[in-house]
Order: structure tokens, then sequence, then C-alpha cells
RNA sequence: GCGCCCGUAGCUCAGUGGAUAGAGCGUUGGUCUCCGGAACCAAAGGCCGCAGGUUCAAAUCCUGCCGGGCGCGCCA
């Protein structure tokens, strides 16, 4: 195995030798730029060179000479693994020199290759999915599941300690209804017909689980009270329904390390509301403060849930930029969800994570808010807590929109989408996107294996390197390595492949520090791409074989560079935790 | 009314303050004596929602407006 150059860091580093020795007057300031996330950029496709740098432009207010001017003295003096060039209006192209670029290639083969460690290596911990354990995972929920996965992934190769976490919210007045929906179901089955339990929850599940839970309980109703009854049917209905999600959750290859109940919270509010109470942030009322004058909408969904407001005591988040002051103790003395979601937090800090990211759905945004004043008032740095909002999954089948409603129970749940398209369509697809951005999941196209279906593309790609270079090992050719060999490789398509395989690095490093998944699909469909591209053109031109008994160097240097592009394309499907092919 | 998010090619969307704004689909026209054509090439198609501002440089940052999605008591 050959030791991994990072060819990036060593022209940067070139680069800020050269513009220190060409402007000692302003290194405070050069310092400063490359100290932060400074990088390489890449030059138009028509241009030459690897990589292009815009430093001139950053030092025209210090040195106070032309863009041009600047980077002419930087080049003239760079001395580094490339040949550098200025060209207007001020950048430098910079074009690798052949032994770090097939360093770079041999050093594929270390399994990090892609990976670039961040400046600032953190404990993170990301909470995402923490579905209700009220009824089977929707495909809405699938999208948080991947998201949070790729970018646990993606994280842990930028060198941070990643902890993926589930919070399971197992307890309050919903497991209490899907007690009682389980009751109501028993009684249905059983012909009583007394009405005693409300039957909030009605899907198909709930019939399974009733008869489940009266096989387990055949003297059920002998002498039980109601209210251990719902007790016990909640904590029945709820451990299945978990198992379900987690089962769901593992077809997409996604598995968390930490379960956090909402349950084992329960000693450490107490403890929050004395804490709160010590700062002055809480105070009893009717209403909250302030907020007589906000003009609500009638049709606002959570007025559903509006029927008591007995007031109790209220957190002062509208001291730290929430809309308003929240509910932190009911009336009667119970809490809310918000307070153990409170503690539940800080415990995530106490624990020792730098950062805390949440993955929610788009209908938790008006959380945000809180949680983040919340934090803030109890002296907690919120720049090391963030929120990604996943927005809205509409799904089409042969492109119109498959309505989904509760009550009419056309519901598609996640399990039966990974029926019908399997993992990989799910997990590319939902990464394409911003979270930011609704997005339309095509039922029909997931399952086509054609161009028009970019996983099929990615993965074919994949595959057509296995194969080609089974061929060549049919005819007796193997890849080569020796730098003699590999300058044959210049044909502009392959140039232009290697340059490619050269960014993924930084590409992903630049995804990471940004919190960006989906940026990698992308990087994927363009080296797949630039194979396609480059395997056509052997079909036109022989001269561009890969396979060549006749050209035996030629096609080591070919073999090479295909299993370069294997490799690649083999690390960006598993960051996304699809499946690589070796044939379709 | 308030908050968050989104307005980029006919459609679906990329785009890290940088060079002539890119892909896929769709449309039109092409490509193989087949290393997997399950692929590729070319053409057409753009007031980057509108108006200001910051900057050497704005689709990108700031402000205001217009249009759309989601949310808006103590359900989680």
């Amino acid at each position: 195995m050959q030791e991994r150059r990072d060819p990036e860091d060593e022209i940067l580093r070139a680069l800020e030798r050269a513009s220190r020795e060409a402007f000692p007057e302003v290194g405070a300031e050069i310092g400063r730029i490359f100290a932060a996330d400074f990088s390489l950029g890449t030059p138009p496709p028509d241009r030459d060179g690897d990589y292009s740098s815009n430093i001139a432009f950053l030092l025209k207010k210090p040195v106070k000479r032309s863009p041009l001017e600047i980077a002419r003295e930087i080049a003239a003096r760079f001395e580094g693994p490339a040949v550098s060039e200025a060209v207007p209006p001020g950048f430098i192209n910079l074009t690798l020199d052949d032994e770090a670029r097939y360093a770079f290639l041999a050093g594929m083969d270390d399994p990090r290759w892609a990976s670039r460690r961040a400046k600032q290596p953190s404990r993170v911990n990301i909470e995402f999915v923490s579905a209700n354990p009220t009824g089977p995972l929707h495909v809405g929920h699938g999208r948080g599941a991947v998201i949070g996965d790729v970018l646990a992934r993606l994280l842990a190769n930028a060198g941070h300690d990643v902890t993926r976490e589930y919070y399971l919210n197992d307890v309050g007045r919903q497991i209490e209804l899907l007690g009682e929906s389980l009751l109501y179901k028993v009684c249905e089955i059983r012909g009583d017909s007394r009405g005693r339990f409300r039957d909030e929850y009605r899907g198909g599940y709930i019939e399974e689980l009733a008869r489940e839970f009266l096989n387990s309980r055949p003297e059920l109703f002998v002498e039980e009270t109601d209210e251990s009854l719902i007790e016990e049917a909640g904590r029945f209905a709820k451990e299945r329904l978990f198992e379900k999600i987690k089962r769901t959750l593992e077809r997409l290859d996604i598995r968390f390390d930490v379960v956090t109940s909402e349950e084992s919270l329960r000693s450490g509010i107490s403890e929050l509301l004395e804490r709160l109470d010590r700062a002055g942030l809480l105070y009893e009322a009717d209403r909250p403060r302030n907020t007589e004058a906000r003009i609500r909408r009638e049709d606002s969904k959570a007025a559903v849930y509006g029927e008591e407001m007995s007031g109790g005591t209220f957190l002062e988040t509208s001291r730290f930029g929430d809309d308003e002051d929240r509910i932190v103790k009911r009336a009667d003395g119970t809490t809310t969800y918000f307070t153990a979601d409170i503690v539940y937090h800080i415990g995530k800090f106490e624990r020792g994570f730098d950062e805390v990211i949440d993955i929610w759905g788009a209908d938790h945004g008006g959380h945000v808010k809180r949680m983040r004043a919340a934090l803030e008032g109890l002296g907690y740095d919120t720049k090391r807590f963030h929120v990604i909002l996943c927005q809205m999954v509409r799904l089409l089948r042969d492109g119109r929109e498959v309505k989904m409603s509760k009550r009419s129970g056309e519901m598609i749940t996640l399990d039966e989408l990974i029926d019908e398209t399997g993992k990989d369509p799910i997990r590319f697809y939902f990464l394409m996107r911003t979270p930011n951005a609704p997005c339309d999941f095509d039922i029909t196209l997931a399952v086509k294996a054609s161009t028009e279906n970019p996983v099929f593309y990615c993965q074919y790609a994949h595959a057509r390197t296995c194969q080609i270079l089974a061929r060549g090992k049919r005819d007796g050719l193997e890849p080569s390595r020796e730098q003699r060999v590999l300058t044959l490789l210049a044909d502009p398509l392959e140039k232009d492949l290697v340059r490619f395989l050269l960014r993924i690095p930084d590409g992903l490093a630049a995804a990471a520090r940004r919190r960006e998944v989906h940026r990698l699909p992308e990087i994927a469909l363009e080296l797949a791409r630039r194979f396609h591209r480059y395997q056509t053109a052997g079909k036109k031109n022989s001269g561009l074989r890969v396979v060549d008994k006749e050209r035996s160097d030629l096609s080591a240097a070919r073999l090479f560079l295909v299993d370069r592009v294997r490799r690649g394309m083999k690390t960006l499907l598993a960051l996304m935790g699809v499946e690589a092919p070796e044939q379709m």
C-alpha cells in the first residue's frame, strides 16, 4: 500500500510561502487567510490547470496593487508540486506535476484516501428520526433518517467523533392514547361495545397489536382498573412499535449508537425546574405574558390540541428570541414535552459533545427558537446547536402525485416503499436534494434501469469498471502504477478523470464543513458521467480502448485509471450507504 | 398577522463571493464490425422572482417588495 499524499495541502502551503515571500509587509493578513478554511478552486473546464487560487484578489486591498500583478509576483515565487501560472483577471492556475499526481492516485489504496481531517475535530451528536412509537414510519421519516445517517458518515470521514442518537418519546398523553386505542380495538374484537376507550390511532397495525395483546393476556379485563390497563396496553404497544421502527431502519442500513427515552429523563425534570427558577426565568400565570396582542390563525393545526388552558409555570424564552414564553409545568403539576426536551438537550452538552445536531421534520420548525432560547437562558453556547429541518416528501407514481391522508387510510409506509424500490434508490433520492426544499420521490423512476435513474447510473459506472478490469485480466493485462507508464494517460478525457478524482477529498471536506449531504450524489454523478463518456469514446475510437493487448503499457496505465475510478465510486457510494455492485 | 424555508432553461433541480451560470428529463438531429449502447455526442432553450445596497467581483451577502410551501397555545 502506498502512503497517502494530500497535494492540495502541499500546494496551499507552497502558496502561503510564496505569498509571504512576495509581500512580507502583509504577513499577518496572509496568515489569517490561510489559517481559515481557505481552499483551492477549479478552473473552468476549457482551461489548463488542476486547481485555481483567488489569493491575489484577497490580497488586493492590503497590498494595494492589481490582482494580476499580485498573482504574477506569487506565481513567480511558487515552489511546490505544481506548475503555477497567473492569468487575467488575477487567478493563479496550478497544474500538478506528474510525481504528485501519480502519488495521489497510488494513495487511493489507503481506505482513508478521501478523508481529510477537519481543522478542529470534535465530538458530534446527531439526533435523527426520533419518531414517536405510536405507529409505523412513513416516507417523510425516511428522508430524515437517510440525511442523519449520511451526515454521520460524512462527519466521521472528516475526522469527527460522531454519535447517532434516537430520542424516544415513550411517555405522555400520546402513549396513553395509544394504550386506549389498543383497548378500544380489543373491545371491538370481543364485541364489547361499552365505549370505555378513545380510538385516536386506527391503522391496521392497531388491530394486529390488539390481537397479539389478547393472545398474551387471555384473562384480560378480569380484575384490572382501566387506568392500569391503559398503562399496560400503552407499554405493550410502544415497545412493539419501536421494535418495528428499528427493523424498518435496519432495512435501510441505519442503526443508532444511543437511544434515549423520555422516561429516563424524568428524574432530571425537577432539577431543571429548580435551575431555571434560580436563574430567574420562571413565573406562574394563567397565560404567557405579552402575547395578548398576537394574532393567530383560527385554522392553525395546533389549535386542535388547545382544549385546556388552565395556566401553570412559564419559561421566559421570549427574552432570548422566542416569539412568546412557553409553559414548562401545567396547572395540574404535569410537565410538557418541551420540559423534557430541555433536560434532554442539556444532557447532550453535559455528556461532553462539542456540537449537537438535530434533524427534525419541517413541522417542528416552531421548536427551534424555543429550544435555542432555553439553552441560551441556561448559559449554553447556542452556536454549537444546529437544527436541520427536512421539508416534506411528495410521492409520485408515473409522474402523478400519490395522495396520502391518514383519514382515508391511503398511507404508504416506509416499509412498503422499501418493498417496492429497495434500499438504494430511497437513500440516493433523499440525499440528492437539499433538506431545505420539499422533494419528490418518483417510484416509477426509482426502479428504472437507465440513465434517467441517477442511482442506477452511478452503480452502473461502478459495475462497468469492474467488468473492464475483469476483461483485462482475461487478456492477461493488469493495472500498472509505474510513473513511466502512467504518463501515457495523455488524452483530455483521461486527464479530466484524474483531475476530478483529485478534487474529491476537498469536495467531501467542504460538504462536511457545511453539513450538507446533498453534495455527495452530485459528486458521484459527475464521476459517473465522466467515466461513461470516456468508455463510450473508446467504442468510437479504438485508440481510446482500455483493453488492448497490442499496446500493453498503455492498457496497463488505463486499467490503473479505471481501477482508481472504481475505488472513487465505491468510496462515494459507501458514504451514501448505497451498494456498489460488480455487475448489474 | 408573525416565524422558518423555497423562487435559477418548458419540467425537476445543482451551483463553496470568482473566469463564458450547469446537469438530468423533455424536444430536435446524430453515434456501435459491440472492453456492458443499461452508454455517448450535438443543437435549441436563461431580465438567476422584482427593486435597491455592499464588493475589484453577487445567482450567492444585506434591506424592502412579489409569489409559493410549512408552522404558529398546555400533542409530541
